[in-house]
This record gives C-alpha cells, sequence and structure tokens, in this order.
DNA sequence: CGCTCATATGAATAGCTTTTCATGCAACGA
DNA sequence: TCGTTGCATGAAAAGCTATTCATATGAGCG
C-alpha cells in the first residue's frame, strides 16, 4: 500500500500542482531524473523544505525516489510522464501541458 | 483596482482550479453558460458561498459575468474554453484537458 | 566503530483559504 | 413606490498548508 487513497478528487490532485516549488521540481524532473542536492540548488530552496514537498509528491504518486549511495534521485513516475509532444503532465483526471517552449510569462 | 497582476505563475493559475466547488463550476460551464440559481442547485453549495468562488473566478479571468434581468449568466471566458477536441481548459500557462468522458475515477 | 554527508521526519508556528452569517444592492412586478 | 427575488459583499470564524527549527536515520569512509 502505498499510493494515494486520499488524492480522489480531481482538485486534490490539482492541489498538489497548485505550488511553486512542487511544480519547479516536476518541471525540472520532466527533464530528467535529478538529486535532491540538485534540486535543492537549482530551485533555491531549503533542504527541509525540499524534503517536505517531495514527501508529498511521493505519496501523491507523481514521483519516486531511488537511493542512490548515499544521495536519493527523484524522477516522475512512470504513467505521469505523459509526453505526446512537449512537456505534459498526467495526473489522471486530466492531463496538465505545458508549452514546448519556455517561460510561463504572457500577460497579453 | 486591480485584475490580477499576481496571478502571474502557472502555481497561482492552478491554485484557482485546485478547488472542488470552482472546478465544478468551470467543467459545468464547459458544457454551457449557466445562471447562478442553476449552479447553485447543480453544485449543492450555499448560494453565497458559491458567490465567492465566482468572484475569484472572474478576477482570475477565467469565467464571465452577464445579467440577464434579475439573474446573472456566467460563461467561460473566451480563450478560457480550449477547445481541441473534449473539454479543456486553457490558462496561459498550461492547458488542461479533461477526458471526453465525465466521470473523474479510475483509480484501478 | 565513530564520523560526516545526504536526506527525512516531527512538532510548532506563521500565513492563507474556505466557509458562514449578516447585510447590501440591482432588477422586476404589482 | 414597495416588496420580492437573485446575487454580491464584508467581516469574523474555521480549517488548512507551507515554512522553520531541531533532530533522526541511512550510507559510505577512515
Amino acid at each position: 500500500m502505498k499510493s494515494a487513497p486520499d488524492s480522489s478528487t480531481c482538485a486534490e490532485k490539482l492541489k498538489m500542482l497548485a505550488d511553486t516549488t512542487r511544480l519547479a521540481v516536476l518541471e525540472s524532473l520532466m527533464d530528467k531524473p535529478r538529486h535532491v542536492s540538485e534540486l535543492v540548488d537549482l530551485l533555491g530552496v531549503e533542504q527541509s523544505l525540499l524534503s517536505h514537498h517531495l514527501a508529498l509528491l511521493r505519496e501523491a504518486g507523481l514521483v519516486d525516489a531511488l537511493r542512490d549511495g548515499k544521495a536519493v534521485l527523484y524522477q516522475l513516475a512512470p504513467g505521469v510522464a505523459a509526453s505526446t509532444a512537449g512537456k505534459a503532465i498526467d495526473i489522471g483526471c486530466c492531463q496538465l501541458s505545458f508549452p514546448t517552449s519556455k517561460k510561463t510569462s504572457k500577460p497579453r
């Protein structure tokens, strides 16, 4: 038992994504798997805080952790990486596709 | 006076969707425009509460309100209704596509 | 072993968001 | 104009979630 019996509704799942830190983690991982330390200085957040967020993402079944020596490697959970083209995340109830390009800014 | 200079990040925008009531409203509106009273008993939430959520959706630019006599008609904001096929919402930074069917449950 | 590095965990706190309750305001009909 | 219907708004109360701080755990090294 390790799934996420709590995040049954789509809104619950979206809440996982609706956080700057967690979304940044996922976007980083869409690129490739990374160690915690890498994420720490890539995102510039405190180790402990990141760890809490990673725990949430793990519990939500969005990422997988693999021990790698003293470090831990994180990667998108299989099935979540719904990459038809460009970057996308599949959370079951819906699929988020990010523009293949880059920046999120686009205030018309 | 300000629209939404704060919802600049994708996470901010996702927070708008990450709520059962608001998501339900949007899904209802994807179908067709509806009056507040219709939404009230479709979703079974209190009028005042729904009104607060509608205000947030309005401020986020996700829906538009049109007065219709004593009532008010709500509809998805143009541009948000990303109709590729099936149901989808475009919030700028990313696009959420819902399975064409309707049920969200599928925890295999 | 004893130590250090890399990460996780727990408890307390700070900051929001959602919900409720009471009230306000616009549109309509009599 | 009044009374009523339909919706919006504001403030206080509830409920959560994120952040911090201190400490724990697992791995590798000498």
